[in-house]
DNA sequence: TTGTAGGCGTTATCAG
DNA sequence: CTGATAACGCCTACAA
């Protein structure tokens, strides 16, 4: 890269300083004279030095970077939080480092492998879809990487945590639902493994026994790739509809699911929401402007991005060991529309 | 971080050999005996030894990362372009760093220097909308500091550059639209700076001169913030549809600018198409599910980002300085829906 | 107030 | 085939 890169050596020479001296001045010791100092601070401003991040880092064990491995950037969700956790990493002085897992556990294990020797700083976990065993953080933690879960969270770790509300998202949801006719509510989750899929669930669960809602094993069902997999999230659409005792409305709890549901519902010309309503998690902004405009739980994702960067910074410039974790729940959001409205009596 | 993390040091310790016969074994060096070379590669591999990544960064003056530069992750367009990216830059073996500029000038100078001295080897940029001054590239580029310019170029600057072809994508697009009936295509475009700005007008003025249509120099408006100023682009909407010489459709020239002039309009209770034709460049992968269904100019981003990756890495990666740097130029996609359809006969 | 001497982890060079 | 040494750029005792 840089190949004339001016270092404190070369500032020492120019100047006939020592590099110590040199480095002192730069960072603005206050044992340093105040004419060595100006002159110093000169000269390195006109020949525009920089330190060397690497050299930083080896010195001193810490590169002011920061980690995020969530499973796809190219999902409004992730992009989202990203934009959160930037704008926080970028005011203390962090890089960010993203990578992606693509839900695959393999591929999260050697990512998050090759991330903690790169001297970084801390993590921010959002799980891939398929991970169960969750060794490895065990792992990272005992080598004393600083990680922050967000969203998609391995409860057992001992870290800082960043979740919505998915409980009451889901228990509001079905209320909703519930109160404008709808009585027979099917669920499409994301991933079993995931801890969003469950909170979701249980809080739908919650209000259909609240509300004396018929309950059906069929009516909940799982897409493991989380609607990457076109086949799998259509067979679950199908399925749904042709059940001799069908549902009336579908609630979809991960965004891709719900516009996926949603194009595969207007696909078989199914009228939404006379013949099915639909409600669904998503943090699309313009699901006013569908057709039908969609029903959604929305997420504060740039708020849980800026508050797990916030949590991780302040843990990895912590001087002691974090005492106790904290597992931060935000509040969601419920945009009800046409695709949820009301039968007209 | 990691409090006990292994050196090579460590091992020749505990082996009772010198740390370089140690480096060399594990880099399959052929100049060690097959027994030593096993006994160390299985302890490396037991104790879980990785190479510290800011030590190798500063003995080689390189780091296996590189930049990015672009005005917002949020934006479907450049998450989609990270995407790429990063599906390549993991192929390679390199990390990814990403910042925003947010679409100012001040800030990505900011970025571009923080980057410049991180040991970063390359670095992908998509200018923000209000940089006029593209000296800081100059620089960089005779700190030897590869660059790749993605979708928003300085056409001045000597690097590689990848594109969309914007040129015809306009061009295309302002020929759908006439030959569904429409005659007074009003353009909105993002900030004037920027090279996509140009590039697409200048597509569409060259339609309208072949096809006879009328032009008007009102017909043309920018908006400097690109979107993210609601009054800004409210204005210019709002400017168009009180014309006395009203356009009779809109062709909106950036992502953002799409969406939110659809959104306008329906606010305000124009029928699109009948009243008002909507077209516009987005990557919105759901516009047909939008009401109406809109018709878009859509861009291959993920093969963008790849290839403007691709570029990069080979660069880094070349032995001697590129001779000649090369512009690729995209085709894009014209999907033709309802808000731009044909009145009816 | 300033200078000297390691050392962070790795590898390249030069000996043996 | 293996080992010792220096160096990448910076910082921090310890001296002066």
């Amino acid at each position: 890269m840089k190949m004339d890169a001016i270092t404190i050596k070369d500032i020492a020479k120019a100047l006939g300083l020592s590099a110590s001296t040199v480095s002192r001045a730069l960072r603005d010791s206050h044992e340093i004279g105040a004419d060595t100092k100006k002159k110093i601070r000169e000269y390195a401003q006109t020949y525009n030095y920089r330190p060397n991040q690497a050299a930083l880092s080896l010195r001193k064990g810490k590169s002011k970077s920061i980690g995020i491995v969530i499973s796809n950037i190219a999902n409004n969700y992730f992009s989202q939080v990203i934009d959160g956790v930037e704008s926080v990493a970028n005011k203390k002085g962090y890089n960010l480092i993203i990578t992606q897992s693509k839900d695959s556990a393999e591929r999260e294990k050697m990512i998050l492998h090759d991330l903690s020797a790169r001297s970084i700083d801390g993590l921010i976990v959002s799980l891939a879809a398929e991970t169960t065993d969750y060794s490895v953080f065990e792992e990272l933690n005992n080598m004393g990487v600083a990680i922050v879960f967000i969203d998609r969270i391995a409860d057992t770790i001992e870290t800082h945590k960043v979740v919505a509300d998915n409980f009451a998202g889901g228990y509001e949801a079905v209320q909703h639902l519930a109160g404008n006719g709808f009585k027979k509510i099917a669920l499409i989750a994301n991933n079993k493994n995931l801890s969003i899929s469950r909170e979701r669930i249980q809080g739908c669960v919650k209000a259909f026994q609240e509300l004396g809602l018929e309950q059906h094993k069929d009516w909940i069902r799982f897409c493991a790739a989380g609607g990457a997999d076109q086949d799998e999230i259509e067979n679950v659409v199908t399925t749904l509809l042709s059940m001799k005792n069908r549902p009336d409305a579908i609630l979809t709890l991960s965004d891709t699911l719900s516009l996926k549901t949603l194009r595969i519902l207007k696909s078989k010309k199914i009228a939404i929401p006379r013949q099915m309503g639909l409600m669904g998690f998503s943090n699309f902004n313009n699901a006013d402007l569908l057709n039908p405009a969609l029903s959604v739980i929305y997420q504060p994702t740039f708020e849980m991005g800026a508050l797990a960067a916030k949590l991780l910074v302040s843990e990895i410039e912590s001087k002691r060991p974090i005492a106790k974790f904290e597992k931060h729940i935000l509040k969601t959001r419920i945009f009800t529309r046409k695709s949820s409205a009301a039968a007209k009596a």
